[in-house]
DNA sequence: ATCTAACATTAGAACAATTCTAAGTCAAGA
DNA sequence: TCTTGACTTAGAATTGTTCTAATGTTAGAT
């Protein structure tokens, strides 16, 4: 789903379309490394200096609530955001603290609506380890 | 894994076994309901009042690191521990904030060491939704 | 075009979770 | 007993997130 169909989407959910969130959600889509919320916002601050953190955490907010992006907690105690929604799997270096996007096919979760007698809203498959570029270095 | 084998097995690998760490372990070993930092340390409280934060966060954090102890980041902005450490999925209810235990049988991942070319030391299959408690609460 | 009410943004304060620091305690070996 | 190193403590500091009150913006009604 490309930025202008998410911007479409959006607004025709009765959204206002402020300069601020096509600039979060424009951010997310020209930059897919999963960025933290300080990163978003200490970039974001470049191009509109008077933004703000709140919004850029209310931008963030409403706009996983529209499920037009994906929030992922695999790093302790901070956010990351991811522009794609569509499943798939997340890798964290515990080295560098990169978030990788792995693809891994045949989980007997997906599509599942319900586990256990739970609703399942949404999945987060992380896995923790060292990632290639870290496991060069070491050698 | 009972408690007295996770126990042995620390004092084995030259782990100093002080009061501290035998009540966080032993805290973990009795509650199974991946509790938060917080409540891990207030719990402690009322049998050992002088016990700091700082050293229920250095425990959990040594346990980890044996292996011995897992540490959840499903919700996000803080920690859940759990004294299980055999791959399971958790399930976390946004409505009650509670994190509970479901088995998935058949991952693809089961085992496996590496992907993508990076080296894989965890799994963290979180499940996100409204569990059946509070699918009740609603109706 | 103007008004207005609802909504959005801002700056910074407040809050919550975690980590750090420096001083004190403890245990084991010389 | 003294020393050394490891552990714990209390509280300060830091970091990440949320709240607040004032200001700015928008869309619809007039």
């Amino acid at each position: 789903m490309n930025l202008n169909e998410k911007l479409t989407e959006l607004n025709e959910k009765g959204c206002t379309l402020t300069i601020q969130r096509h600039a979060v959600l424009e951010y997310l889509y020209e930059n897919r490394t999963h960025p933290t919320v300080e990163k978003i916002y200490y970039s974001l601050k470049e191009k509109f200096s008077t933004i703000s953190k709140a919004t850029v955490y209310n931008t963030l907010e409403l706009l996983k609530n529209y499920g037009l992006i994906q929030e992922i907690t695999i790093e302790k105690g901070k956010l990351h955001f991811d522009y794609e929604v569509k499943p798939h799997h997340h890798f964290f270096c515990h080295r560098c603290n990169h978030v990788y996007d792995v693809d891994v096919v045949g989980c007997p979760l997906a599509g599942k609506k319900m586990i256990d007698g739970h609703k399942i809203e949404e999945m987060r498959p992380y896995i923790i380890g060292t990632c290639s570029k870290c496991l060069k270095k070491k050698g």
